[in-house]
DNA sequence: ATCCAGGTGGGGAGAAGTGGGGAATAGTGG
DNA sequence: CCACTATTCCCCACTTCTCCCCACCTGGAT
């Protein structure tokens, strides 16, 4: 389970530090795609090929190949560096118009990468709205 | 499984690098052919043959000749040269209106080869669809 | 004060992508 | 059957980028 909040940074070669806790559960690989909103999303390999595979249930094989399409090629497989980095493709990189301060969150069973300013907002509007915490 | 996207060209002989990453399981053997769409697949012979064995399911004879006369002879079993690349059969480049620029997906169990202009035109129309990953 | 772990930065070897020359092969016409 | 042409295939060369390694810095714990 990936819990907590973090603030790394992406240096010039586009490598950002895996917080110390999550690196243990993506040892054994792990795939990096778009999220949802202006975010990335960090996944075991497990854990994304069960997601997927829930994804693409029940669906006519026209919405499937489009799907498809739109998935798998916005995502990639990584793996950690020597020093615990991934290196963050260019392109999600644009997408989710990351430069070099980030917020690294840990959301059940993934990880999100924000930039941090847009993850701020993002959580002062949550608390706001949501009075305080369920606990 | 494939994942990602990338930029590469055709040269003047016809040749494609095959992103490093797809090389792996692409060496004991693979069949391009015709994609659904104005692209090209590329599938491992095993996965291939696979599909191919779904698709003759439960069809007349007469649907069976046909489509065996559409499928088998637009394929091309391929092999990647010392540096990575396969050739493209000129008669595919045509159907999917490849010149030099090219987009390579991955898309699951296969890879797509697209038109780097035409994928660019598709994407954006699924992403307007989409609303964003359901990641 | 020192040690240690986590995070950040950068240099250099090697891989990846691209282009082109030249030999072997196959196809074509005399 | 031979000669010529065109295509395919293999190898070499160049450039760029990726990945691996080492070094440093900081904050917290001992």
């Amino acid at each position: 389970m990936f819990l907590g909040q973090f603030d790394h940074t992406i240096d010039a070669k586009g490598r950002m530090a895996v917080p110390a806790r999550f690196r243990g559960q993506l040892e054994k690989g792990a795939v990096i795609s778009k999220g949802m909103g202006a975010c990335l999303s960090v996944y075991t390999m497990q854990r994304w090929e069960e997601k997927s595979a829930e994804l693409v249930e029940g669906k006519t094989s026209e919405e499937l190949r489009d799907f498809e399409r739109r998935i798998y090629p916005s995502a990639s497989e990584v793996e950690l560096d020597g020093q615990g980095r991934l290196v963050i493709p260019s392109r999600l990189r644009t997408f989710a118009r990351l430069d070099s301060e980030v917020a690294v969150a840990g959301v059940r069973d993934h990880i999100e990468i924000w930039d941090r300013a847009t993850w701020l907002d993002y959580q002062t509007n949550l608390e706001q709205e949501g009075n305080g915490s369920p606990f």
